[in-house]
DNA sequence: TCTATATTTCCGGTAGAATCGAAATATGTT
DNA sequence: AACATATTTCGATTCTACCGGAAATATAGA
């Protein structure tokens, strides 16, 4: 049983890590983090990044087809954010598949770990 | 500076996301950790999945080579296991890069998200 | 050495992804 | 309406991933 459910959940999660799966695009969504919330126009980030405005469209549509950002118009420029929902839901996922497990971490060494890698990030910075 | 360092985790971390990002390579890793720490050998997996062995055997290298299985023999038999480092790697990747930007999530919310989640998924099985 | 089993490597076919210039569309301004 | 700018869509090309049967390799046992 649920196992018609359990397909579509894996569909989903590989098209999401697909979508991160790929150079550009794991740029992309680091870069719209850094200017969280307010996001970024398409055109910053064709600048930014130097990717053209063609193929940035392309990637920018594949990540929202992932619902990994967000866009909004504002007059002829494009808003885009990125969906730390949906970016949380993959956390989760992977928190759920691996660190329940057997001999996996505990929820409290994960803060441990997440909080001792940002301070090492910081001290390399 | 660091910019090169940088590139190259970018793409370290999009090798692996892209790793999981087909739906054959994410099931096997989901598998795998089922039978964590033990593991699986490759015809288990083969059997498990319906992949044929060619396939799998392509699946699984390039899982190996972005380091999220470790493979061992026993005889004849390939024992692959999910590297569970690997995947508390991408974690914290993903917690660094999301959640501790502006609005995002405290550390003391993932544990109750993760905790919640869980339950939910228990309660739901 | 011969046989059996597990797994990989080889090879070719095919589908889909990534790329980007050019043209089209959308929106706002004068 | 004409123009300017931002972004997408079109069209064509190239590249890469995925797939799986057949052959090769690895290991163990008789």
């Amino acid at each position: 049983m649920f196992k018609a459910r359990d397909t579509e959940q894996v569909i989903r999660y590989a098209a999401m890590f697909a979508a991160m799966g790929a150079e550009p695009r794991l740029r992309i969504v680091r870069l719209l983090l850094t200017a969280h919330p307010q996001g970024l126009a398409a055109g910053e980030i064709q600048e930014e990044l130097g990717i053209p405005a063609s193929t940035l469209s392309h990637h920018l549509e594949k990540l929202r087809t992932e619902e990994l950002v967000k866009v909004r118009r504002e007059g002829t420029f494009l808003w885009y954010t990125a969906n730390t929902e949906a970016l949380e839901e993959i956390i989760n996922f992977l928190y759920a598949e691996c660190c329940t497990r057997n001999k996996a971490i505990e929820p409290s060494d994960l803060v441990t770990i997440a909080k001792s890698s940002k301070a090492e990030r910081e001290r390399k910075s």
